[in-house]
DNA sequence: AGTTGATCGTCAGCACTGCTGACTATCAGT
DNA sequence: ACTGATAGTCAGCAGTGCTGACGATCAACT
C-alpha cells in the first residue's frame, strides 16, 4: 500500500489538539459504550436525563425541566411524549397554574429511574477507568468549570 | 417567586457528574466561542478541518480525507463541494486510479487555512485559560485517551 | 368587565448532520 | 470477458434543535 505510517501518527497530531475533535468522538464514544447500557431499560440518555431531573425535587412543568437540562421547550414535548407512553410519567394540569403541565413520575417511572441511573453510572465509571481516578475527577471538573464560565468575546 | 435557591446548585450536582451532559455543553460552549472567530473566514470548524486535512501532507482523495476526520464518504462530498465553491479547493481525477478524486488546496485555500487555524487556536486557548495552562493540558491529554481506548464491552 | 401583554404547551416546518441504499465508473484478479 | 470490490454521487430517511404560529391562560391595568 501506499498508505505508509503516517496515517495514525499524523491524524493524531493534526486533530489530537482540536478541542471540537476531542468533544465530538469523546461523546460518540461514549454513547458507543452507555447506549447498550441503557437500552435494557428502553431509555437513551436523554430521557434518563429528564426523569432524573423530575425525581430531584418537587415536580416541575416542563418548562421548568426543560430549562433545567438545558433544552428548547419545544423538543421537551416529544420527551415528555416518550416518558408518558412508556408509562414512566404523566402530565397533570396545574391547578395554581393552569397553563402548565407539571409532569411526574409514576412508580414505575422511580423504579426504571434508580436502576437505570445506576446502570449509566457503572458505564461512565467504567467509560472513564483508563484515566485513573484522579485524573477522571479533574476530567469532570474541568469540563464543569468551562461550561460554568460565561462567555467573554 | 417560588423559585428557590435550589435552582442552580440543584442542577449542577444533578447533571454536572453526567459526563454526556458535561460534553455536550463543553461542545456548545466552544462552538459558541469559536463560531465568531472563524466566521471572517466564512469558514466552520468542520470545513477548517477538512482545510487541514488537506494542507497536511500528500494530496489525498475524498474518502481519504474522510476517513482521516472521522466523518462518511457521503458527507465529505458535500464537504468538499462548499470548499471549492469557495475556491479554497478542487477536485482533481486521480491519474493512477480513476476512481478517486484528488482534493487540493487552491493558493487562496492555503491562505485562509493558515489565518483561519491561527485563529481558530487563539479562540481555543482563550476558551480554556480559565482552567490554567496545566489543567488544559491534562484535559487534551484525558479526552484524548479516552477516544483512543478501544470499546471494551 | 374588558383590554393588553406575557407565558406555557403544542404543532408545523425548516436546517443541519449522519446515515443507508442504489447507481455509475473504475479497478484488480480470474 | 466476468466478477467482486472500491470511489464518488445522489436520493431519502432519522434525529436534533430551532423558529413561528396558535390557543389557552394568567397578571396587570383601565
Amino acid at each position: 500500500m501506499a498508505e505508509n505510517d503516517d496515517d495514525g501518527a499524523a491524524v493524531e497530531e493534526l486533530l489530537g489538539t482540536r478541542l471540537g475533535y476531542l468533544l465530538k468522538h469523546t461523546q460518540l464514544r461514549l454513547a458507543e459504550h452507555a447506549g447498550p447500557a441503557l437500552a435494557p431499560f428502553g431509555l437513551d440518555a436523554r430521557e434518563l436525563a429528564v426523569l432524573a431531573v423530575l425525581a430531584a425535587g418537587r415536580p416541575l412543568s416542563q418548562l421548568e425541566a426543560a430549562r433545567r437540562l438545558g433544552v428548547d421547550r419545544t423538543t421537551m414535548v416529544a420527551l415528555v411524549d416518550a416518558l408518558e407512553s412508556k408509562g414512566l410519567a404523566e402530565r397533570r394540569r396545574s391547578e395554581e397554574d393552569r397553563r402548565r403541565n407539571v409532569v411526574e413520575l409514576t412508580e414505575q417511572g422511580r423504579q426504571v429511574r434508580a436502576d437505570a441511573e445506576a446502570a449509566r453510572e457503572a458505564a461512565e465509571r467504567e467509560f472513564l477507568a483508563p484515566l485513573g481516578e484522579k485524573d477522571a475527577a479533574r476530567l469532570v471538573t474541568a469540563l464543569r468549570m468551562l461550561i460554568r464560565t460565561p462567555n467573554r468575546h
